[in-house]
DNA sequence: CAAATCTCAGCGGCACTGAAATTT
DNA sequence: CAAATTTCAGTGACGCTGAGATTT
């Protein structure tokens, strides 16, 4: 047995102080689903935004962009380009609320919903590859320990 | 009891698509950590990449650029960049392998082990911050999790 | 007036590509 | 010639800031 894991090219392998390290564990394997769920969303034409916003949209209606932001963790600014370009591909509509003029009121179409249907069996899958070497239990664990952080991190400051 | 996990505006909370998907959590969680780290070891005036850089030659001594890549994850060009400012702040020397002399030799100096020291210590805290919420057993469990995934990907792609 | 929303222009860190030059 | 190393120029996704215009 040695003391190199598998993966790793013997004679090269991290320093231990990364290896060891919650941060660069979490910043390499987010470096890897990055990777494998653009790759899997760019061969459908998708990209990695696409899913929480379409989601979000089914999940709990019509909604304003500061709203989605909120919710789906994005800049004013970048939801704003975001759905200038799922408008553009007809997947949601934007119109201007009438009780508050300021916001707009985003739609998901019926071309959004399949749209949606396609993304979230490719993420099934591309996720299914991230986590390959975790059993269903070790892949609950690691959802359970990472929104623990999660909840207290956006406890202490919004997402 | 409510459906809503602790810290969100109870009234925005991330979709349930997101909510239960590991990249999803994998990569806000890593975001925070860019966060957190990010800011800790710029208010003592370095960078995220110092430490892995530095640790590495601690670890294995002198290197050349591109297996400090390797080792670390980092991309080639970028490793030039990063050399580049190691070695204006002095904290590392870089010269011409005389056996080689495709390849610089990069070496740690004094001031880089100290710097070191206290990136390290600054790393130590921040992290401690990042994963407050969970216990010494849950933390272990969370790096042993990210460890089975990273070198499982490791092995299908070099990092 | 203060606060919220949308939009735009731009920035910085980071991962990555492609190509050239050198050396093995 | 093939492969490895360094370097540079440039790209793109992403998170973010600041400012302006509008509305509540």
């Amino acid at each position: 047995m040695s003391a190199v894991e598998p993966g790793w090219p013997s004679n090269e392998a991290p320093p231990t102080l990364l290896r060891t390290a919650p941060s660069w564990l979490i910043n390499k394997t987010a470096l890897y689903s990055h990777r494998i769920i653009g790759e899997a969303f760019a061969a459908i034409g998708a990209r990695r935004f696409h899913v929480g916003l379409l989601a979000s949209l089914v999940e709990f209606g019509p909604s304003s962009q500061a709203s989605l932001g909120r919710r789906c963790g994005f800049d004013r600014s970048d939801v704003a380009e975001m759905i200038n370009e799922l408008a553009e591909a007809g997947h949601v509509e934007r119109t201007q609320d009438p009780s508050d003029r300021r916001r707009n009121i985003i739609q998901i179409t019926d071309a959004g919903r399949i749209h949606l249907e396609r993304l979230t069996a490719t993420l099934d899958a591309a996720q299914q590859e991230l986590v390959a070497p975790l059993s269903a239990d070790e892949r609950a664990d690691l959802a359970r320990l990472l929104g623990r952080v999660l909840d207290y991190q956006v406890g202490r400051h919004p997402l």
